[in-house]
DNA sequence: ATGAAACTACGAAGAATTTCGTTGACATGT
DNA sequence: ACATGTCAACGAAATTCTTCGTAGTTTCAT
């Protein structure tokens, strides 16, 4: 268990690394806050996931204050690519284009975003 | 219970999903051969575990011979949809673009499969 | 200074996941 | 027909995940 496995974080611990990324180093009641808008949590449910994922290094906690600061350890797009990793692994064999090509087909997406998909594309073609 | 809720496949169920997708219906026997050519992995478990994938409907399973035999319920493209879009909501907020963009960065993706996700853009833009 | 409110730590319960041993039924070859 | 091998069913253990109650400490307003 010594390893530096890098396990991907679970449902409860990415719906709280969310709430870090956008709204920045949170206690564990402004966590507690954004969650509760969406769903019944409780506010020690809340507080145990944050000290598992600080055991876990998925975050890390500022102590200075009464309040503990908790901020990500890692930044969004890296845990994010992570997870697309992950997931091209596990249910596609590594084949990243059925993946984009499953993605694309989800739901409309925006002439911007297929403009900046295009873009992409071209800059990757070196 | 009784409400047919679309949980995702666990990594052991998505595992041997690939097996029947990959190889169509199979025995329990299949199935172990194929998952022991990269892993470590006991008769029993796989038996326990496509017994519960019958119970969830992942899989059906033909009793009329004394090995029964599995196949998927569900179309490999379904069940990769569903997850990559499970994977948008809890790690993208429903942004299809990062998602996407993530995955074209993740590694070298051929020209040919370029080429095959411009041309789906193009035939996305209607 | 005292009571209410907010905070952390701890432990534990319940659910889901993964794993496998044991048992009993069935099949096959000699 | 009997020994050997294969199969499904079942139960249960080990692990992980999610949830929260309780206890003890600190802070703050009155």
């Amino acid at each position: 268990m010594a390893k530096s496995e890098t396990k991907r974080p679970t449902d409860a611990e990415l719906e709280i690394l969310r709430v870090l990324w956008d709204r920045g180093p949170c206690t564990v009641r402004d966590v507690l806050d954004e969650l509760s808008r969406t769903r019944d949590i409780g506010y020690t449910t809340v507080l145990k996931l944050m000290q598992i994922m600080t055991e876990k290094s998925l975050v890390a906690r500022d102590e200075s204050n009464r309040s503990h600061v908790y901020r990500a350890c890692h930044k969004q797009g890296q845990t994010q690519r992570q997870l697309v990793a992950d997931l091209m692994q596990r249910a596609f064999g590594g084949a990243v284009d059925k993946l984009v090509m499953q993605a694309l087909q989800l739901k409309k997406v925006s002439a911007d975003d297929m403009a900046k998909i295009r873009k992409l594309l071209d800059d990757l073609e070196d």
